[in-house]
RNA sequence: GGCCCGUUGGUGAAGUGGUUUAACACAUCGCCCUCUCAAGGCGACAUUCAUGGGUUCAAAUCCCGUACGGGUCACCA
């Protein structure tokens, strides 16, 4: 029997040739430089922020160096699968601006001329190269059971040895053809792993984009390539597919930097030219004293659905990742306030080659806000019309009915060179504006209860509120007299009617201009601290601030 | 346990042998401004780069050891 006879014994039905399949996806017709790259999710349907990250990277890697960047869908462990994964993925993906100029775009179509994008429907090509392997007697059958592989790892942890199939553990290596074909005619289960041609105390260099080069020992563990189901495993399926989809740069979380060898190594062994690597760092977090990378199941802060669920903008967590990815990006952000993250230049060089940076909540928070701080009014609207749909029917309601009303709220102290900064995300908004509305403010009033300062007698107060209002309050008054008016306010009533006054003489007073504000304001929406005051009595309007003074 | 990577302030980090009395940003604290708040302005916060040695006229930067942290050792990805 050939090699090429028992190849197709050990793995029968394969439809094309490795050859074939090397002619059905020729190299890519670039520009000198341009990045090919992927991102290969398992389909969870779960996206992590890490993951968002890493997905970002490639597509502006891509982008910017006029490459491709392509989705793979990772489904060879079945276990892993959830229903509409890759859809929900895809769409989550692409909110975040993320992009891919080919794979998957829905759970069932692919754009693109180098797939399938989908590793279960390429089960042919891999056997294909499984058979080249075998041909050239550098992949084997093999028999070992759960129980024999589970008895090898317990002898090998006793003597304290290294873990794995290799050496004179790998004990099919050596089978005959004669003896293979009879066990496989009994019905024996096998898989196939490759013959390593590897020597554990050869050191060899492996060079990584990010973390330069790094000294690791040759790999010489017999690795599963084929399943007993037929299907690769990652390592085997991640060279077929990245050689035959033409990638030049594989871009993954570092958890992988430790099978570099083993996928070197399988690339030479199937003679495909190898591609260049760069390892992220994970995004970790300190648990209780303990610094780990962020946990799907454990933290639900890993999910990208956290944040946007809490409020913060999409774009808000991008510029997060993107001073993550690239530390420069903040000061390079600071030098062009409107400029749009795809104008920056990432570097693989200005990657963080450490061992991972902690979740830094409050600084996303901060780039929130100033991010919020920058949109226009319509876009604050629309942004918190969004999130109120999702999450907050009473603000939905509010905002959809008073659209302009809404638009004037959220333009006070907006739009101007230093402008208001109180949002750090769409779920704030509620909680500093909803005393604008008078449906809310009825609701609300109460529950929270009106919060004097400094004056809190009855009858001063409502002295103060009502001589303002009948003397010296008008709608179409500008800044100036609006506050000039204050002032006369504060001198008529006993009040200092500027502070400085007030500072060199506090005895000579009632209060003073601060005091006399305050109760205006809380008397008008029962906070202290709100924005100016003299635009949200301008939005109200004199007949409305009557009524609420009236309730006091 | 083996292998690999990493270690600069509360956090992310700049830094690749002399221009570093260690940039910048977040956080924190203080002062100023101010009708409240949010801001804004100014300032403080690592005499030192995990640690011990070595190389050098000179080290956060180069070399070796140690400690600590992380990752990884599946018919998971």
């Amino acid at each position: 029997m050939t090699n090429k006879e028992y190849a197709d014994f050990l793995l029968p039905g394969v439809k094309h040739t490795w050859e074939e399949y090397e002619a059905m996806y020729p190299e890519r017709n670039l520009p000198e430089g341009a990045i090919v790259t992927r991102y290969a999710p398992s389909p969870t349907g779960f996206v992590h922020i890490g993951a968002l990250l890493v997905s970002f990277l490639c597509s502006r890697f891509a982008k910017q160096t006029g490459g491709i960047n392509f989705l793979r869908i990772e489904d060879t462990d079945q276990e892993r699968s959830i229903e509409n994964g890759v859809s929900s993925i895809i769409n989550s993906l692409i909110s975040f601006g993320v992009t891919f100029d080919e794979g998957p775009i829905s759970e069932t179509e692919e754009k693109g001329s180098y797939g399938p994008y989908t590793q279960t429907k390429r089960e042919d090509i891999y056997k294909a190269f499984a058979k080249k392997l075998i041909e050239e007697d550098k992949a084997y059958a093999s028999f070992l059971s759960k129980e024999e592989l589970e008895e090898i790892r317990a002898r090998q942890s006793a003597s304290k040895e290294r873990l794995g199939i290799y050496g004179r553990y790998a004990k099919d290596r050596n089978l005959s053809k004669e003896e293979v074909i009879n066990r496989i005619n009994n019905g024996e289960s096998y898989i196939i792993r490759i013959k390593s041609p590897g020597n554990f105390f050869n050191k060899i260099k492996v060079n990584d984009l990010i973390k330069g080069t790094l000294e690791m020992p040759e790999n010489d563990i017999d690795e599963v390539i084929i399943k007993s189901d037929g299907i690769p495993t990652y390592h085997f399926a991640h060279a077929i597919d990245d050689h035959l989809m033409r990638t030049t740069h594989v871009i993954r979380g570092d958890e992988w930097l430790s099978s570099l060898p083993k996928h070197i190594q399988l690339f030479e062994m199937l003679g495909f030219k190898p591609v260049k690597y760069a390892h992220i760092a994970p995004l970790t977090k300190n648990d209780n004293g303990t610094i780990r990378k962020l946990s799907k199941r454990k933290d639900p802060e890993a999910s990208v659905d956290y944040f946007t669920n809490a409020g913060v903008p999409k774009e808000a967590i991008m510029l997060y990742l993107a001073t993550v990815a690239n530390s420069n990006f903040e000061g390079w952000l600071d030098q062009n306030p409107n400029g749009n993250i795809d104008d920056f230049k990432f570097e693989f060089k200005k990657c963080s080659a450490s061992s991972g940076s902690l979740f830094d909540l409050p600084k996303l928070y901060n780039i929130s806000k100033n991010y919020i701080s920058r949109l226009t009014k319509d876009e604050v609207y629309d942004a918190t019309l969004d999130y109120a749909t999702k999450f907050d029917e009473e603000l939905k309601d509010v905002l959809v009915k008073y659209p302009d009303y809404s638009k004037a709220i959220f333009n006070i102290e907006r739009e101007q060179k230093k402008p208001r900064k109180d949002y750090e995300k769409y779920s704030d908004v509620k909680g500093q504006i909803w005393y604008m509305y008078d449906e809310l403010f009825t609701k609300y009033k109460d529950e929270y209860g009106y919060d004097y300062q400094s004056i809190t007698d009855k009858d001063e107060i409502r002295n103060i509120i009502n001589t303002y209002i009948d003397k010296y309050y008008n709608d179409n008054d500008d800044k100036e007299t609006w506050f000039s008016n204050i002032q006369k306010l504060c001198d008529e009533l006993g009040y200092a009617s500027n502070m400085k006054d007030y500072k060199e003489n506090p005895d000579n007073y009632k209060g003073n201009v601060a005091d006399v504000s305050t109760v205006i304001r809380v008397s008008l929406t029962t906070r202290s601290m709100t924005p100016d005051l003299y635009e949200l009595l301008k939005l109200i309007g004199k007949e409305k601030i009557k009524e609420r003074f009236n309730l006091i």
